[in-house]
DNA sequence: TTCTAAGCGAGACGGTACGTCACGTCTTAAG
DNA sequence: CTTAAGACGTGACGTACCGTCTCGCTTAGAA
């Protein structure tokens, strides 16, 4: 999908291998999720795919974004849920949210997660293909909901919907990296009920 | 300060050097502000500090730990602009968000405060230091400043604390790890209010 | 030439590199001869021949059995004046005491022997080696000595040929190993001769 | 014994602890005969011991040397049987070669010597310890023996006694070293009898 | 229908750092 | 002045992965 994914393009020679792509996402997966990013090596993934290191290399340019891609592979058909449309703000953000909490904290997925969004910090490309296909695509989605309430008047048409985001999504994001508290779906409520009214008491409601 | 600064309890035998100590913790500071983390390695730290690797081994258990006394030296003299008290929970959000900011993109402190994040998430002894000297450190002052505002009765006594120190500094933390956006003031400023009023007009306003 | 000279068999993937097993083993004989055994370490060979330490031990077991492959160079190319053939068994005893005196007191071989020789006693794939590759070959040479002579009828058919060549080649040994008294042509020839006569008188010389 | 049983000549202060002696010896004695000297290590010895290194380095220069002494132990109470005096040169011989083998085949002793004397070739404080408190009182006994066949007339006045010795304890030590054949009763009286009549056949008895 | 350019497995290679081990030296406080 | 305890600098150990590099063998489209 990423990077591993592109075939030549002006083919001439052997034709690049469809089984040893699959072979080694597939190998890259299971390593991830058994023993985590750090224990995933390019030589244990060659070893299990039965593919050489050689081969690996030819098409990944880093390991990271190796791990990227086989944990897009999950990732993408999860996507759905992420886009609730309920007709209302607060429904659509708390749908999000509950979604994202059960993604996060999903077994296959969510560690996976994690260590993918702490190795982007020290290699450039992960970061990159990161951002480019699982970060981006998740603002986008926040947008849309976002942009909908504004159409629909539920919000000013000056609000700042970048900043709105990063509120939304900032402290899920916090709670799966440093599990200093439950992750779970009263987080979630409690996130997007608060995201959307504040900390401050509603004038009418006090 | 973490691990690497208790000296032996019941002492006997030759006392623990305390030129050592320092000149690692000064040298690992060093390479981890030229280099970063990934760059900063046992050996290296050794060779610069004039120290055996054994020596370091004995006191830290692993380099994220040592990082972390190393970042700690200028972190924890960074905290006093932190905990502003203005009378007012705006003014208080404000100040925090700024001075985070400030610290998160200051050139000692924000790239290895990232890289220490990060790397926790693959090392359970240096996520535990982490979350016990820098972390929760952090949210105990935030607290302060909700339970501030509630004693003065700007929020309800019933406001859900932890979340709210969430929704205040998941959106920092996350333009820090992936700099999607800007990190600035500005920044800084629209998560203060945002985080106080939610992303819904006030009926007052509208 | 003993382990680290086998080419792998069946050849799959990229062949062992010549130029480094060269590199390697001329590096451990010019460390062997400058500092001898002990000072010569598998990483200040790696060094010398611009080699990584993987590759040494790929190939070499223990660095005894490195440096009896560095000795070996020398050692096979000065055998042949250990196998003279005077038609005499006095003849051929003697040049052959004073032949392995000359090689055991030269500068290159001297103290390298003696020092595999005292290595091989706590490396057993060193002791195998050694013994396959010299004590043995060095028996044999013996052997064949004594073997003529018998044919010649120099010696009775029954003579225990085994602990003929221990009688005249122990002393040697003993003498390069525990520099109690000189290793010279005239230690040599007593001893070529008081092998072949024993420390009794002749009758005839009574 | 050697280096560790002198007691400090200007005894002031404290006074050396006998109990410490004896631990330090005994520890590495079992430690000897348990892995041999390979896996002596002054550590061990010194924990085994309940002593600290330095105790140890004070009284002992290397860690060889420590290791004879504890060897000496057992060596010295061994001796009485390797001074024959049969009245005969062919006796005595026989008689101190059995000896020779019964030492140096016992679990025991064999083995550290066999260490030891291999050792001294990289310890030049351990290989003059040896040769004057083990070789070179082995000679002396083996020149006694000598020296009373020369006095009985049974050898010429001018043997090379020197030469002689080496001739008769060569073999044992070869054997001793290089396992490549038996150490037994049987080669002792056949290395006492070659030694004494040579290779040759007797003209008398031909 | 052979040519030929690329993909492929195997695995050796030069590196860098790892974490451990033993050495022999040292610095305390206790005796 | 010796001792037990134990920290220290030194330096080598043997291992693990990294990312690169031959090999000899497909494989399939172009000649």
């Amino acid at each position: 999908m990423t990077k591993g994914g592109e075939t030549a393009t002006g083919a001439v020679g052997r034709p690049r291998s469809e089984r040893s792509r699959r072979a080694i996402i597939r190998a890259a997966g299971e390593l991830l999720e058994e023993q985590g990013l750090r224990a995933m090596t390019v030589e244990g993934v060659a070893q299990r795919a039965g593919v050489s290191k050689k081969t690996i290399y030819r098409w990944w340019p880093r390991k990271g974004v190796l791990a990227l891609d086989a944990f897009y592979d999950d990732w993408s058909s999860a996507q759905e849920e992420l886009m609730p449309d309920t007709g209302t703000l607060m429904g659509d953000l708390r749908l999000r949210a509950r979604a994202t909490v059960r993604l996060m904290t999903s077994e296959r997925l969510g560690p996976t997660f994690a260590a993918l969004l702490a190795e982007a910090q020290s290699d450039e490309a992960l970061a990159d293909a990161l951002r480019e296909h699982v970060l981006e695509p998740l603002r986008e989605q926040a947008r849309a909901i976002f942009r909908r309430a504004i159409a629909r008047d539920e919000l000013r048409p000056d609000t700042d919907v970048e900043v709105a985001i990063d509120l939304f999504q900032g402290p899920l994001f916090l709670r799966l990296l440093y599990t200093h508290a439950a992750l779970d779906e009263a987080f979630a409520d409690a996130i997007a009920e608060m995201a959307l009214t504040g900390v401050l008491p509603r004038e009418s409601t006090t």
